[in-house]
RNA sequence: GCGCCCGUAGCUCAUCCGGAUAGAGCACCGGCCUUCUAAGCCGGGGGUAACAGGUUCGAAUCCUGUCGGGCGCGCCA
């Protein structure tokens, strides 16, 4: 992935960002001679503090003095702070950083500040970026892997947007070539089927039923060829057909696309043609057996590849790469595919053409979220998926099995290159058990806090948190702090599974926890108002982060 | 055979730009509780991070090899 680290700082910057800067003054200051970037950690143990750096353990070597020595040259030249309450240095040389008890709540004033639009950075600075996913042809429903695409790529497109980038959704659509050709033999022999006729299905058909089903629509639609002989006809009503249905899926899936691109606009456009003359004007195509290849193994392909087999058409890897050299050109500057692991073998292709095109395309474009397949569970059984055969779960037969924030979410909360089971039984099961039910609820039970208080949420601002001395308070509230950074790393490395953990295991537990322990609604007016603070600040990240997500947030279940 | 991904508690998985005692949930065991919505709570047991080497002050994390699972290796897309 590209854009990776060091991460940018969101702005305004947080305790961390502020006292990053101040540790990195004190080494600058301790030890001029050396670029030692200071790094800090939040430590998974409690009595390391809130922050911890290792720059000492980094330094030690390169000034020639114990780890122990250096982190005491650190902290001397360390400027006082009234954030810090204390600094310790711990192990072989840790510097650990606690908090003062008050700094530790001002992340509900920012939260208060920013409200829906907390967790925002500015990575992106206004430029554009493209993503490109499902890009399902249209010879079938969407299938669990498109579903998984559509989760991901409108997740990692809406991460983008909060980090300041342009985000076009793009839908490609393959409507030419070879597997086009076939949906409608295959149409067409089911229209003929249907007349009686003994005709075979073609070889690698597809024999779904809903081949069945557009054959009929055909010959009821009466465009005067009842007897399916005009093939062509027959194509252009199964493309618009099956586009059609997979547009009604991604409605339900609440999925909207900024823009289509037809691959077939590619050829009549001359795209593919001008790509095939650049290519060869750069000088990397060579005629072999008849075919047109390209040396690709110049750019680190295993093996060269054919652009134009010698009868005289092209492989899909030559409209691929116009494709790509398209959205360069259309100004996008970065550019990510969401795709399954089954297309892995096209990005070293698609890349190696672009850099072979000598048209300015940066090394490394686009970048690739490739996820691990996915498998259905059903009653404890698994669900097999054949496409050949015609039988595959779809995504509208998961949404209609488990609503669509189950699905939204299931998908989303495993790493993209763990294979991810869906498990439709827990998807449905309103308990614990079910994450996504875990975290609205957790969203609907403070919003029914809050409404049981009566008061508006904006007159919160401003409250004084002091009344806040539970540990339970200050662990949610450390973990809100953390949401900027959980959003900035999870667009960084488009990995949505980082905010799902966040929102169901920091967020959502710590809450549970909180709420069995203390009563939210109490006597006392200050610390009711200062808990109904933090109630509400919670409340907005949990919102703000399904929002991401494409989750709902209920205000009541 | 070659390339890519994965292998962490009984189960489902986090952690993976090297950092301190590897974390959650479910399941199991022992106590307690009856609600701002019908999220029960607290405590406990459970691990050679597949295996074997290497690099490092420090490895689940990086490198090499072995084993096991998935995906891909077409003048298909």
């Amino acid at each position: 992935m590209t854009f990776g680290f060091p991460l940018p700082l969101v702005s305004p910057p947080d305790s961390k960002a502020r006292l990053a800067v101040l540790v990195q003054d004190a080494v600058r200051k301790a030890f001029p001679d050396t670029d030692a970037v200071v790094v800090l950690d939040r430590p998974k143990n409690a009595d390391h503090g809130d922050f911890a750096t290792n720059v000492a353990l980094q330094l030690a070597k390169k000034v020639g003095r114990k780890p122990r020595e250096a982190a005491e040259a650190i902290l001397a030249a360390m400027a006082p702070n009234a954030e810090i309450a204390r600094c310790e240095i711990a192990g072989p040389g840790f510097i650990n950083f606690t908090l003062s008890a008050a700094s530790r709540f001002v992340v509900v004033g920012d939260i208060q500040r920013a409200r829906a639009g907390f967790g925002r950075g500015n990575a992106g600075a206004g430029r554009k970026i493209l993503v490109e996913f499902v890009s399902a042809n249209p010879t079938g429903p969407l299938h669990v892997g498109h579903g998984r695409q559509a989760a991901l790529g409108d997740a990692v497109s809406s991460l983008l947007e909060w980090q300041g980038w342009r985000v076009t959704r793009e839908f490609y659509y393959n409507d030419s070539g070879n597997q086009i050709a076939n949906l409608a033999l295959s149409v067409q022999a089911r229209v003929r089927q249907a007349r009686g006729e003994a005709v075979e299905m073609p070889k690698d058909g597809y024999l779904g039923d809903y081949i069945g089903d557009i054959a009929r629509e055909y010959v009821s639609a009466h465009f005067g060829d009842a007897a399916g002989h005009d093939l062509e006809q027959i194509r252009k009503f199964a493309v618009a057909y099956l586009r059609n249905e997979q547009d009604i899926d991604l409605r339900a899936f609440g999925v909207k696309f900024d823009s289509y691109f037809l691959e077939s606009s590619l050829y009549t456009d001359g795209k593919v043609e001008e790509t095939v003359r650049l290519l060869e004007k750069a000088g990397h195509t060579y005629e072999f057996e008849g075919a047109l290849w390209l040396r690709t193994t110049g750019f680190g392909d295993d093996k060269d590849r054919v652009m134009r087999k010698s009868d005289g058409t092209y492989t899909y890897f030559v409209p691929d790469v116009a494709y790509h050299l398209a959205k360069f050109r259309r100004g996008f500057i970065a550019a990510v595919n969401v795709q399954g692991a089954d297309h892995h073998s096209t990005v070293t292709r698609v890349r190696a053409g672009l850099q072979a095109l000598d048209s300015g395309v940066p090394a490394g474009y686009p970048d690739y979220v490739l996820h691990q397949m996915v498998t259905v569970m059903k009653g404890g059984e698994e669900m097999k998926i054949s496409k050949r055969a015609g039988s595959y779960v779809t995504v509208r037969d998961l949404i209609d099995e488990v609503g669509r924030d189950a699905v939204r979410y299931f998908f989303m909360m495993r790493r993209i290159d763990s294979q991810l089971v869906f498990d439709i039984d827990v998807a449905k099961s309103q308990t614990d058990d079910n994450p996504v039910y875990y975290v609205q609820y957790a969203h609907a039970r403070l919003g029914s806090v809050l409404r049981e208080w009566g008061g508006d949420v904006a007159s919160l601002s401003g409250t004084d948190l002091s009344p806040l001395i539970s540990p339970y308070e200050a662990a949610l509230a450390q973990k809100l702090a953390e949401f900027p950074e959980v959003m900035a790393r999870a667009a960084a490395e488009f990995s949505p599974h980082l905010l799902t953990y966040y929102l169901h295991d920091d967020v959502a537990a710590r809450l549970h926890t909180y709420y069995n322990a203390e009563r939210f609604l109490v006597e006392n007016e200050a610390v009711k108002k200062a808990r109904l603070a933090l109630v509400a600040a919670t409340r907005q990240v949990l919102a703000n982060g399904l929002a991401v997500l494409g989750v709902s947030a209920p205000e009541r279940m």
